[in-house]
DNA sequence: GTCGTTGCAAAGCCTTTGCAGGGAA
DNA sequence: TTCCCTGCAAAGGCTTTGCAACGAC
């Protein structure tokens, strides 16, 4: 049986909280502010835990290692933003899916990273 | 000024034996059979030589980790066949490259990794 | 002979695990 | 009271680094 702690409620609450994706280090930060005690290793198994739920989702991001974020957003992609760092989700998929291999190639999934500037960073630097 | 030593050819040997992109351990196996006391660390320092000469380029795959591949193949991208487990080069592209992001992202950079089965496999299968 | 390189081992990240105490039900 | 969960510390992978010996030029 599954209990609800005050820790696996507060890393929850942090993903509420925030609408894009978040590294471990960004969970346990905010978590803090909600849960001064908590602690590393609760996070990475709340996290798992929370994936097991299929609450979570685990992204592997080329630049950004691993992240985190709320399942049941549909099919979607991320953009990494090299000024400020931050990943963000994409609506929709520009993937042209029957190109996308050769014959005799069974595409079953995919996943596509983009990288450049988001449109904060762009209006700062004007 | 820089020494063409043996481990180095050996390691550069390894990548013109095979034609798609190698994970460390990979490198260090193959690597072996030519030189038999190639160290692993002399294979990570090697890496990140040859990438900065920019004779090779660094992967990040979401399921295998850090991948090394040879420059000069042009724009592609990378299938994983969840089978054999190996990646393979895809030539070309099928991004649709102007509805990748909304209004405000400026694109700079993209990477696309597919799953799937392999012809190899598939074949093996039927 | 120089000094870039190598092998080995130790040390760094990130993540997982063992354990005893603590808290949800 | 039960026993799942937490905090802490130790331990695992992968990658980097310090150091003395080695070898390319």
């Amino acid at each position: 049986m599954r209990r609800n702690t005050t820790q696996r409620m507060a890393i929850e609450q942090v993903f509420r909280q925030h609408a894009r994706p978040l590294g471990v280090e960004e969970v346990l930060t905010y978590g803090r502010r909600l849960v001064p005690s908590l602690n590393q290793a609760t996070v990475y198994r709340n996290l798992k835990i929370l994936i097991d739920d299929g609450w979570l989702k685990r992204i592997s991001h080329p630049s950004l290692g691993a992240l985190y974020e709320r399942t049941g957003k549909g099919h979607h992609h991320h953009f990494h933003c090299r000024v400020c760092n931050r990943a963000f989700e994409l609506p929709g998929c520009a993937l042209k899916e029957e190109e996308a291999a050769p014959d005799g190639f069974v595409v079953e999934e995919h996943e596509i990273f983009l990288f450049g500037v988001c449109p904060t960073c762009m209006g700062m630097a004007e």
